[in-house]
DNA sequence: GTCTATAAGATGATAGAC
DNA sequence: GTCTATCATCTTATAGAC
């Protein structure tokens, strides 16, 4: 009887049907408004009780799932981080793959930019946020270097040394000072600061993906060039 | 005669020497205190307490300064944009000077850039901390555009304009495309993460300007040309 | 799993003495 | 100007009911 009454309180699927989906709805629905709320004011400019209210969950909840709010926060950062990083690695290796000893400077950049520019474009407001947040980090000086060291380094590497097969002459020096250069632009980009938009007084929009792709891959080829070439 | 008495207060260094000094040395020493914690931890991440404590006062004497905290970071990044900001104006004034139709694209960015880097190099720490500021707060998407754009969209568009001159086929989307990758490259180098010497293991260094410099004209020169210039 | 209730301490800011 | 003392609020985190 109380399991028929029960059964009749969510009834359209039977059983347990959504106790999973319900459990991982709240994860990631804490995870989701974190990540807004952290690209947007750092890790600081953010508490537990307004992560909670925003997910309607309770702040014990969120203890519950991930420890401590810096716990929260590295979730947060590695969620998205293994997804990427992962589609870069292997953007770059079939990049390599199908052109051996032919690899230009501006093929193996477009490799390494197009996973997350994609993303960007078309992975709709979570990875937005998520990349904003990764462009914050990356300019952080207290933690930002030690973060970004542990979760990027290997697919920069593996960029680094593809364009060093295009560059047999650069040294290794020009190569890693051209990267950070890489670096600055990209993040920033991600950042989506609305920065460009009132430069440019409304003629440039910091969201406009298709204006940035083929800009940043000429603009970091040919600074790439000439560092490391000297002409 | 209290005229004289006044005047007296205050004479080579007798009666109430340190005065004036002390006053000015305290208020300079809570803004260098805050200078330094807000670019490492960012405004939320800096207490009132802290910058009182480290700063030798109590934390009534910073709001009877700055009045509030955002007063205290606003006066923080104030104080140092408009003096670099009129430096680097007059040095884009200059070069336009000393080379009227004959500008380049190297000579207009070098000129944007060398009081910067000047004060980077040789500035103290003083200087550094506050570049590193600017490198976080270029970044941060919650107000980050909107307190670049009142403080440093002058000088940016004076720069604009100069690049313009020595790329007068460039379309206005490409020069602000390509100057937002500038900044991005620019506030990264400045800071000073050390994501730089963990990337490279020691090879290169995020506070080496000498490096830094050439490399950094060479690039963005570079990608400006290709970008602008379509080549 | 999810909640209520609450501990234990930090925070921005002010009043008022000197 | 600079201090001590303090307020009202907010913070992260936990205990324990359901």
């Amino acid at each position: 009887m109380s399991a028929a009454t029960s059964a009749r309180v969510r009834p359209a699927r039977v059983g347990r049907p959504n106790k999973d989906s319900r459990e991982k709805d709240a994860r990631e629905a804490i995870l989701d408004v974190a990540e807004e709320r952290f690209s947007r004011h750092g890790f600081h400019g953010v508490t537990v009780r307004e992560v909670a209210n925003a997910a309607h969950v309770n702040t014990a909840l969120i203890h519950y799932y991930f420890g401590s709010k810096k716990e929260l926060f590295d979730a947060v950062f590695m969620r998205r981080a293994e997804i990427i990083n992962a589609e870069r690695m292997a953007a770059m290796d079939a990049y390599a793959a199908a052109h051996g000893d032919g690899v230009t400077v501006e093929g193996a950049i477009e490799a390494f930019l197009a996973p997350v520019l994609t993303r960007l474009a078309n992975g709709g407001p979570g990875w937005r946020n998520y990349f904003a947040l990764v462009g914050l980090v990356n300019s952080t000086t207290a933690w930002g270097g030690e973060v970004m060291t542990r979760y990027f380094d290997p697919v920069i590497h593996r960029l680094i040394d593809l364009i060093a097969c295009a560059l047999p002459e650069a040294s290794k020096e020009d190569l890693y000072w051209s990267y950070n250069f890489l670096s600055g632009s990209l993040t920033l980009s991600l950042a989506e600061t609305g920065r460009i938009d009132r430069l440019s007084e409304g003629l440039c929009h910091s969201d406009d993906v298709e204006a940035l792709r083929p800009r940043m891959i000429a603009y970091a080829a040919a600074g790439f060039r000439r560092v490391c070439e000297g002409k």
